[in-house]
DNA sequence: GAGTGTATATTTACATCGTAAATGAGTCAC
DNA sequence: GTGACTCATTTACGATGTAAATATACACTC
């Protein structure tokens, strides 16, 4: 009745919502679920639901729900690539050793916007990444490595080096996607600021600072607070670490 | 039969494992079968049967399971204050201004050292700060947040300095602990290392920076990694941001 | 056509989970 | 004893992840 046509076809009339599933079509879904009902909605039934499948049907496309969660990741760091793409100069590196601190800004910029966007994906980046070891992660997070040890080399890093700034830049950059995701405000409708923030949970005495500077403390830290600690650190470590010289000669002079 | 006396007292013998249930035993089960045996393995009847108690009766020490888990927050920091209360010297500061990165370098240490003794926790960290709102976490949580302020305002921040030095302080310690935790070895039983690490895993040819540098990233940070990375954000923030002009008088003066 | 193989989807079943509600049992003051 | 209060148990329900067996669909050859 309600199918296009196809006497014959199963009682349900079209399979599934929109012709075959796969794996692509059941990330996506997932993710658009977790992004607008959070993890704990994330069930393999509900998503099959979604899908117009049964829960059953998703282990064809992930192994188990733990892989599926992978999934999720591997889908956002997916979209950082597409990112990436799309903002890139299309030519490939005119000066290939000077554009690195700019190229790790972009990085970190996009991932931040990116992670902004599926804020609740993000305590996976944590979860997973402690229980996938490094080498069986999806394909997309291993090419994001790559690309960041990369242009580290490019800056002139030696591999210890290179090692140490990868460490700082994944970790500040996850460290400060987190931070900006915490919850700040206690009850968004209140129109008073302090109880907004919920300020009179807070015992007086014994957290003057903190009381004082919750309001601050609320608002984001923002792009510009993203860039400029990855700059102090990335200058920490150049000319700390061992590296070679190119650094010291790229900055004002022409292609390599 | 097995129990020291009473005859008249309940079948099951003595009430629980050790006397009665309070919250503060139920938080050190907790903590401990994490530990154990992971996130994963902490279910309500599993921790009361760990207690010797029915899973309902832990509802009477956490309202639920979410509440649990913020329960579980609540210990690591208040193990972060008694590791923190050890080594301090005893006198309350001395040279009231001039210690705070001394301090502040001691926090990050402790809390590092804390986070890696329960490392399944630590994605916790991350969750639960997103999903309960500055003024009603854990009290524990809280004075740590004012420990970090006052220390900050003690280095001549002002406040919008101390906010953003605050955030790159949160950052930097979460995220560089989450690194330092991620899963690198692939089979840890494998005696060849490129075996051991996966390597076979990653494509060669798409992948050369990341295989080459893989051995070493499997490395720790380690301690030294976190206060490096540390000094860089605050020696970048101090100056850059308006603050007094105490730090500038106390890095070679006596007291205040 | 009939038959066979492979990819895809469903059905059924089970142990385990979080927790609402009602009930029992212990201790204390009166 | 009698009530009040604290602490623990019992029972029950819906939801979850997933193993196993089964069903359906499409692409082939014969």
């Amino acid at each position: 009745m309600a199918s296009h046509s196809e006497a014959g076809m199963a009682l349900r009339g079209d399979r599934g919502r929109h012709g075959r599933l796969n794996r692509g079509r059941m990330l996506a879904s997932a993710l658009e679920l977790v992004d607008s009902e959070g993890l704990s909605a994330l069930s393999m039934r509900r998503l099959g639901s979604e899908l117009g499948v049964e829960a059953m049907t998703l282990y064809r496309y992930a192994a188990s729900k733990d892989a599926l969660l992978d999934g999720l990741v591997e889908a956002v760091y997916l979209e950082l690539e597409e990112n990436l793409a799309e903002g890139s100069d299309s030519e490939k590196s005119p000066a290939a050793g000077r554009e690195w601190r700019g190229e790790l800004h972009r990085i970190a910029l996009t991932t931040y916007r990116v992670c902004l966007t599926h804020p609740q994906v993000v305590p996976l980046l944590a979860t997973r990444m402690m229980a996938v070891p490094l080498a069986r992660r999806p394909l997309a997070v291993l090419r994001d490595h790559e690309r960041v040890l990369a242009l580290l080399r490019q800056a002139g890093f030696d591999e210890a080096g290179a090692t140490t700034a990868f460490r700082a830049f994944t970790a500040w950059v996850l460290g400060y996607v987190s931070v900006e995701l915490r919850a700040m405000v206690d009850n968004p409708d209140e129109p008073d600021p302090a109880f907004r923030l919920g300020l009179h949970r807070m015992p007086s005495q014994e957290l003057p600072r903190l009381r004082e500077t919750t309001a601050t403390l609320a608002e984001r830290g923002g792009a510009e607070g993203l860039t400029a600690g990855l700059d102090a650190l990335l200058d920490r470590f150049v000319g700390t670490e061992g590296q070679g010289i190119h650094q010291l000669l790229d900055s004002p002079g022409e292609d390599a």
